[in-house]
DNA sequence: CGAATTAATGTACACGCGTACATTTTACGA
DNA sequence: TCGTAAAATGTACGCGTGTACATTAATTCG
């Protein structure tokens, strides 16, 4: 040992993995980011600083890569090539080529973990917040201060955040007596055009409804922003988000919305994917639900 | 070739890696994310995905650290031990900790390349956005819009990007017979909450400036938001960002800003990098700046 | 003090690929 | 048809580590 440190003798990593038979590294799956808005692109940032926390302390290096078109379904090759030992997979959606690549991961028995989305009748590790009482809480507080029409603009089906908050939507009227309308249903794509776009719409049922809830800050801002341009002040209707992003607490006026623990989903993920790795993967697939928080800004009269 | 794709064969990347003595890997240094106010999240999230892009383009995988306190200036040890073939580096600043660490990998010929940060006297490849004429330009515009007392939040003196805006005020300036007063700079360090805490040094000099250049969008905010709260509205005084980060256009007023081609600075680093490696490491180091945009919002009077 | 046990040290080999070189086959012109 | 060059195929080895096993040294206990 003596003899090592002078020398400055460094092990050779590819040689320890090459032998071991393991990369070390822990992969992420991202969407291709620049075209991305249809999250925040903080919400990547604080998943990553997560994700990277907890792999770095276990001695697992990470592998970044974007689910380009090309190598789209190609994940079995990651780790037929021993690139990776493990995958956290990031903005998936229940579309065919998703589900067609993680059933593939599944059969093969490659451990890996989705964050944000979840595959009805795939048993696959997933880790995500717990949005129907995320949008529970949000309804009630909107109808505990009197709110009893609340529009609701939710993101695409292909996500099964969108489905999650519409339930809790649901419930909270439900457990409030209040009928649930259909025609108080939108839906955006997660940009803030999309909220922008449907202010429109939204105007014209403006007598009729006492809030809109947006799932998510960037739909709630272009909304917010098209009702003024049309002359409909946020005085005068009720706008809530969802996510917390750092957008919501600058914006006029800043916007109540539900806070989403990304950077301890990251670390969640990550610990609870490499501890079934260590343990030899044994036991069942897990998911976890991490709690939101509700945060009132201003949703004033 | 027939009987291999019929056995489903994959190289086995770590002994192809082993025994060609290179990883394969580019390395990507950031800061700590979940703490990082400096820069905006956005900034990294471009970045990333242009250095994704090039590197993918060429086969390089995406190895992700974020620089902790720990292997702080263990970067040669990422060399030694044959983690990644080259490194860039962002967020990296004037700071005995990374002088010395990037000294070290000059001194050992290790390829690597900083983005957004200058270290004089080092002989290091860079690639920059060109903020003297980012800054020189905002300014000329402000002063073309009639104001000639511009106040100057710049942002801490260890990133050379501040130098260079400083630069460009100055040259601004003097280009147009204003003289340069010390009176009217100021530090922040990038934070909303810095540019907050100066409102009220602002407000006490707000008779005697036509205009606020804030050196990023997050500060701008916040001195927005701090005068608002004194009683001085974005009416009374102009006050201009810089990044043209997301919120920029979001907020209210909407933030005249300069616009920073973080994708494409992402990608020219990779390009250049894997270039010169490919080429038998020849040739001088490069220093690359690309042009910035001036983004009028709402310069108002 | 010697045998038995335990610890320390030494040795050989395999991991899966690239590469250099040897061998065989094919192509081509005399 | 034969000889030579060119192409195809085959063979052996090394990359730097972990690991299993063999050997040697140190320790323990009767």
């Amino acid at each position: 040992m003596k003899a090592a440190t002078e020398l400055h003798y460094t092990p050779n990593a590819l040689a320890q993995n090459f032998v071991r038979r393991r990369s070390g590294n822990l992969g992420v799956i991202l969407p291709l980011l620049p075209k991305v808005h249809l999250f925040s692109k903080y919400y990547f940032a604080e998943i990553l600083s997560g994700i990277g926390q907890a792999a770095n302390e276990r001695g697992y290096d990470l592998l970044l890569m974007f689910a380009g078109a090309d190598e789209n379904k190609d994940y079995l090759r990651l780790f037929d090539a021993r690139k990776v030992d493990a995958l956290i997979l990031l903005g998936r959606r229940e579309i065919p080529e998703d589900r067609a690549s993680l059933t593939a991961l599944v059969e093969h028995k490659h451990p890996f973990c989705l964050i944000g989305q979840r595959f009805t009748g795939l048993q696959t590790d997933t880790v995500d917040a717990d949005h129907i009482t995320g949008s529970y809480e949000m309804v009630r507080h909107l109808i505990e201060s009197g709110r009893r029409r609340i529009a609701f603009i939710n993101g695409p089906m292909e996500y099964s955040n969108s489905e999650d908050r519409l339930a809790g939507y649901k419930a909270a009227l439900a457990d409030n007596g209040i009928d649930y309308d259909i025609n108080l249903i939108f839906e955006g794509n997660f940009s803030r055009k999309s909220g922008y776009e449907l202010a429109s719409t939204i105007a014209s049922i403006h007598d009729r409804i006492d809030a809109v809830f947006a799932t998510n800050d960037r739909m709630a801002l272009g909304l917010i922003q098209g009702l003024n341009e049309i002359g409909i002040s946020y005085k005068d209707l009720t706008v809530v988000g969802y996510d917390n992003a750092d957008i919501a607490q600058f914006c006029n006026p800043p916007l109540t919305t539900v806070e989403v623990p990304l950077f301890e989903m990251g670390q969640l993920a990550t610990n609870k994917l490499l501890d079934r790795m260590s343990g030899g993967l044994l036991g069942e697939s897990f998911h976890e639900k991490l709690p939101t928080r509700l945060v009132v800004r201003s949703t004033n009269i």
